[in-house]
DNA sequence: AAAAAAATCCAAAGCGCTTTGAAATAATCC
DNA sequence: GGATTATTTCAAAGCGCTTTGGATTTTTTT
């Protein structure tokens, strides 16, 4: 690297101190308003750009954040997810002076280093979790509230710890209403794996939509099955030998939507005449799937930058009590239902 | 954030002094293999855990890459490539002790920070390049050849600098092949636009296919649009409307063949019976178009870890003179050709 | 056993910045 | 005009680490 003006090089060039210097820079009230003038010109004239290495180490604040996300995972609705959500995360830390750090290292690496001491050692400012799932070993370490932090995704509270989440309970009945609405009663829902924290949100969501419209709950018609298109694929076609009275599917997500809609084809029914199929999420090719999705959308770009918006203010605000917050869905209504 | 234990308190502890503690966990010769063993033992059990930062300031050495790219592209072929690449990048980089980066800057920003000071105020030793623009401005400072650097899919060649490229060539050659292989003459070219590096190379690429099958070039049927679906979709209807000879069309791009697709659909023309299409990056939708996609293949991951690998390499040997890496790509044969 | 060489260890300076506590100067008061 | 207060500046220490140049101890050589 080239070698950078620094400091002592304005203050020599200006015959000052050091001190006043930064401080003329920093704009402190003990420097008068002339030298002020004075070292600014001066610096912008030679080229100054502060050290941030130097004044992080010096004011033990890095203004990082630690990215923490996963991309081994092959399913292309996590990654567009998440793409969004960091596009948020971004957006919002853009007015802000602090950057996001990652550090690489996989989840599937069984001894991988501690998340504290990676924060720690990196001396992040804060922690961004996207994605984890429940039986994940940093979990446990999350739960001791050890840095400022905001999940996506899952639950997690303390004093400088918080989460955001889509109101997935609405996104439930939003669904649920409205294939009742088209006079649906036995409605299948196709649910995620259990790694996955909003899993259990949207089983309950489920069946609170069915209580509110009088339609009991039949746990021979709800599947838990892979995020995937492969999963909802298998799960619709186990549901649809067993049981021949649904008219409706809801999946927990997009793809696993598409895998359903396939397995539907399949049996030579057609989507949405014989069974009616919602998925969640509304991921970019709900529009393209073929008839095109009703699903439950989530506002991916609006969750990671609340999330921001969330962490900044625990990191600048110790006192500041933190609240988990709900970003509102909506439903797309296309042809699948 | 807790005080940590450092170096210090290891030497303060053993009766040592700092300057020992330092070199026998840093594994220099000068510290005998007794101390050495009993130093890295008290490091363990206080928790030791190394200071980045520090280390950086004292060694003029970050171990941070700078990852630069675009999010506010709508676009979900980009997200899909860019998620995609960054994941290779992230799998390399992890085996190495580096770290990754993100400046929030919007490229939309007109006064944003130069380059140059983002680097260099953040110290970082090398900077990857994704998806950017011929008309951003960042591009005259990135000529200078300042950092080490490796772009993906734009040409910048230096003694520090290079980039990574889809062999987009053999992408047109397989993809044009395939269609003179099904009898087809009239191949017309929807293109991305022109503030995209790679839309000349593609453009090119098309031309030498043409000519090694012997057909000749006609520009009235190659058209540059968005690389989005409607860019797609507006071009095909121009194509479609000006030329009723066309029995193929081969897109830039995965998105755009949907959308070339979908205007093809609606002039009550079939795909491929009564026109062929081929797309660019197989990206995930491709195989759940209707109908399935047959498109050149990208490999993104692969990419992104050949490109973190050829920079790892520029920023560790300074003499080392880098050349660009081509990636190969492969013809994927579904149902739309 | 004395001299030379090798092996260990250490105090101090330095990386580029901020901040403390004190000193010098200028402005205000009675 | 001397004392008090406010303003402006500075030298030095510190953030946690590495490294230089010496000092000290141990080993080898003759």
């Amino acid at each position: 690297m080239v070698d950078m003006v620094k400091l002592i090089d304005i203050a020599e060039n200006l015959n000052l101190s050091l001190t006043t210097v930064s401080r003329a820079l920093n704009d402190y009230s003990e420097v008068s308003p002339v030298t002020k003038a004075a070292v600014k010109k001066a610096a912008k004239e030679m080229g100054y750009i502060p050290h941030r290495m130097a004044k992080h180490l010096a004011l033990k604040k890095s203004h990082l954040i630690n990215l923490l996300y996963d991309d081994y995972s092959e399913s292309i609705s996590y990654q567009s997810f998440t793409f969004e959500v960091i596009a948020g995360v971004r957006s919002f830390f853009g007015n802000t002076s602090y950057d996001l750090i990652i550090v690489p290292e996989n989840t599937k690496n069984k001894n991988r280093e501690s998340l504290k001491n990676i924060c720690y050692s990196r001396g992040v400012d804060g922690l961004f979790v996207l994605g984890i799932r429940t039986d994940d070993s940093y979990i446990t370490e999350l739960k001791e509230d050890f840095l400022p932090t905001v999940a996506i995704d899952y639950p997690l509270s303390g004093k400088r710890i918080s989460y955001i989440e889509s109101d997935n309970i609405k996104g439930c009945k939003l669904a649920i209403n409205y294939l009742v609405s088209k006079g649906h009663k036995h409605i299948a829902f196709i649910n995620g794996h259990n790694f996955a924290a909003i899993s259990q949100v949207r089983l309950d969501g489920y069946k609170i939509a069915l209580k509110e419209n009088s339609i009991p709950y039949n746990p021979g018609i709800t599947i838990s099955s892979d995020y995937t298109k492969e999963g909802g694929y298998k799960a619709a076609n186990i549901l649809l030998k067993k049981n021949h009275h649904i008219t409706a599917i809801f999946a927990a997500s997009d793809l696993m939507a598409v895998g359903t809609i396939k397995a539907i084809n399949e049996q030579g029914l057609k989507v949405p005449d014989d069974i009616a199929v919602i998925g969640f999420d509304d991921v970019f090719f709900a529009e393209h799937s073929q008839p095109g999705l009703t699903t439950v959308r989530q506002h991916k770009f609006e969750m990671g930058y609340q999330g921001a918006k969330l962490l900044h203010r625990i990191i600048e605000q110790p006192d500041y009590i933190p609240k988990k917050k709900r970003i509102d869905v909506e439903l797309i209504i296309r042809n699948s239902a």
